[in-house]
DNA sequence: CGTTGTATTGAATAGTTTCAAGGTGCGTGG
DNA sequence: CCACGCACCTTGAAACTATTCAATACAACG
């Protein structure tokens, strides 16, 4: 998305030349934390879970990627985290030194580029703030609000927001226990403030469920 | 530094008639959090730590730049982030207009500091798995052994890790609050892991403080 | 020599985790 | 079509870790 903004439409042909669409199912593995680093993704559907494992089990989900975001783009040997399918997924796949050698032809598309990736710099530093110093509740809201916010950017205002992932998943990315998450959960639909749906929730409180990731 | 070689070394000249030398003291501000994002910085002496403040006083150190550092190279409107000096500092400043004009008329530079940008996310994820899922104890020997590292990657191994940062800054980096990291320290020390000297620590048994950042 | 900012330590408290049990939804196979 | 298994979710109670509040110690500095 944003980054073909940058791209002269008769680039985008030579741009696409490159790119393999690929499809991945509930589960699949796009790529491996410590797996040779050898392609970029561009997300196209779906939404892609990104973790780190640490050596005795414990996880921590760095981040879900939607339609539009770039995986891999940092260049490094190995990755950094393995990137997974929450259902159906569709990405397109550049092989590194094809991309790189692209982007590097073309100083406009690298600027943009480099623009998203200290986009995504500020963003783990959000993040940082969230892990570090607010409470479950907190963290739980400002998940729902931010995931709720780029979910509608692509998709448009709904009243239902689906959570493809499970309640490990944001504990995981939260650093919660899925117990905490799920208590929190439960509490923000106790007073009202969602609805807890199949797969997702509902939004009924806006105003009280922004006010508590600002406080 | 790490800038420096990707700049042919005629062009070095130019880059520094862009630079502003500028020296700061103890406790002052090199740029603040909100203010417009006007220049460029790279810490040539001294460190900075750098900071974002919750509205409700919380506050998160999100990162100590260390000579070579560079500081502000995402292109934002606004700092999303304080910077300041603890101790004495230098730093060379750049007007952003002038110090982005010129790296992206040379494309090798521009990849260089593209993949810096991309090394200090990797440096966030990694924090946010450090905020999320591990002890107070793993913190703080993780926070005591990857800033000597930075440390003596600059001024050769040395006897005392001097910490020019306070306890407070220290909780606020790793998400405790000034007495848990202070206890921390205290215990790692009663351990004979570290030894508390004024204005920093000694490590004496290095094994002990690594085995306790992997486990 | 008192003042100020910083650091250490103790005791009580609060919030999150851990452990455990039970519930729900969904796909599969009898 | 229903029963079963499986994965996920919810909830409760106990345990634990880090925080809060408070007192004291220490160091730098005028």
């Amino acid at each position: 998305m944003s980054l073909c903004a940058a791209v002269k439409k008769d680039e985008i042909k030579n741009l696409e030349t490159l790119a393999w669409p690929t499809c991945f199912t509930q589960g699949q593995a796009i790529y491996m934390q410590g797996g040779p680093n050898r392609c970029v993704y561009n997300v196209t559907a779906g939404v892609v879970r990104l973790d780190s494992q640490l050596s005795d089990g414990r996880r921590q989900v760095v981040g879900f990627a939607l339609p539009g975001d770039f995986l891999g783009i940092s260049m490094t040997e190995k990755n950094a985290f393995s990137a997974t399918a929450l259902g159906d997924v569709m990405v397109c796949r550049f092989p590194r030194e094809a991309f790189s050698n692209f982007i590097h032809e073309r100083p406009a598309l690298l600027r943009r580029i480099y623009e998203m990736t200290g986009q995504e710099l500020n963003l783990a530093q959000e993040q940082m703030t969230v892990l570090g110093r607010r409470t479950a509740e907190e963290r739980v809201a400002y998940f729902l609000v931010t995931f709720r916010k780029r979910w509608e950017a692509i998709n448009g205002p709904a009243l239902t927001l689906p959570l493809p992932m499970t309640r490990q998943d944001i504990g995981d990315y939260l650093g919660l226990t899925l117990e905490t998450a799920s208590r929190q959960i439960s509490k923000l639909a106790r007073d009202k403030i969602i609805r807890v749906v199949s797969g997702g929730i509902q939004v009924i409180n806006e105003n009280r469920l922004v006010s508590l990731t600002e406080q």
